[in-house]
DNA sequence: CCTTGACCCTCCCTTTACTGGAAGGTATTG
DNA sequence: CAATACCTTCCAGTAAAGGGAGGGTCAAGG
């Protein structure tokens, strides 16, 4: 199978699968003509990978999952500790998202909208010492 | 002021002060020495900037809004625009991560996390076409 | 006067996970 | 045999800085 197909066949981009090559998450035979001549086994690689990183998954995750998936004297717990870790770093992001988005949306309710100047997200931005908003905790 | 003293004083390290003026954020002075040379103004960019930062807004918003505030004669719906299209990308953020971390967390659930290497978590990776999970809709 | 240490300067490399494009080789189709 | 659609490598760029090298400057102390 040609680059082209695995793309169509696994859903990522031919740049992506290259990418994967080049730094070492697969290693796709080459063809006579220089192409490379994907397996299945590649194919399920690829497939994995794109699933992994569907899941947030960082690429060096991804090289430790796909170790351990190789792995067939792997402790689960390993690979537990690595989605938990993970999941605790997705917790810590939607918390700083959540707490953006109050103030932010405090902000914005509190805006007219209108021509003219006046503007109470700007008055924030401008008025503040980092870190101390005037309706709550800030960050 | 010097840079060190700007950087305590507002919050930002010196290397990011320094970036700042790189892409046209700020324009400070600059001493015989060759030293930058802090007004009171710049002082304030930065902590409005700071505090954009800290609310998510890129740093291309950050430009816009620091523009917008420069500006006596802004309509404050131009701000709030800025505003409510950030606050449509922390949600839609939030939303993805929300999406991945219900499905990560029911995988974690379902990981023994012990010395067998029985793992739900890599069957899910491994057995799934991209974007059908086995337990709901995956992304 | 000289040195020491704390500043400051610029410049370049690294990060994450790709994406885009140029320049060129290969395979297929008409 | 040409056009087109593949494929190849390499280089550069993205966001938003962080790290560190190599070197200039400033204030204080001996």
């Amino acid at each position: 199978m040609n680059i082209g197909d695995v793309a169509q066949r696994c859903g990522l981009p031919a740049k992506t699968i290259r990418y994967y090559e080049d730094i070492g998450l697969i290693e796709p035979l080459r063809g006579a003509n220089g192409y490379r001549r994907f397996r299945e086994s590649d194919l399920h690689k690829l497939a994995f990978l794109g699933r992994a990183r569907s899941l947030g998954f960082s690429i060096e995750d991804c090289r430790t999952l796909l170790t351990l998936y190789r792995d067939r004297a792997r402790a689960s717990a390993d690979v537990k500790q690595v989605a938990q870790d993970h999941l605790a770093c997705i917790d810590r992001k939607i918390g700083d998202l959540t707490q953006m988005r109050q103030t932010l949306s405090h902000l914005v309710e509190a805006c007219a909208g209108d021509e003219r100047p006046d503007c109470p997200i700007l008055a924030d931005l401008a008025n503040l010492t980092q870190g101390q908003p005037c309706h709550g905790q800030s960050n």
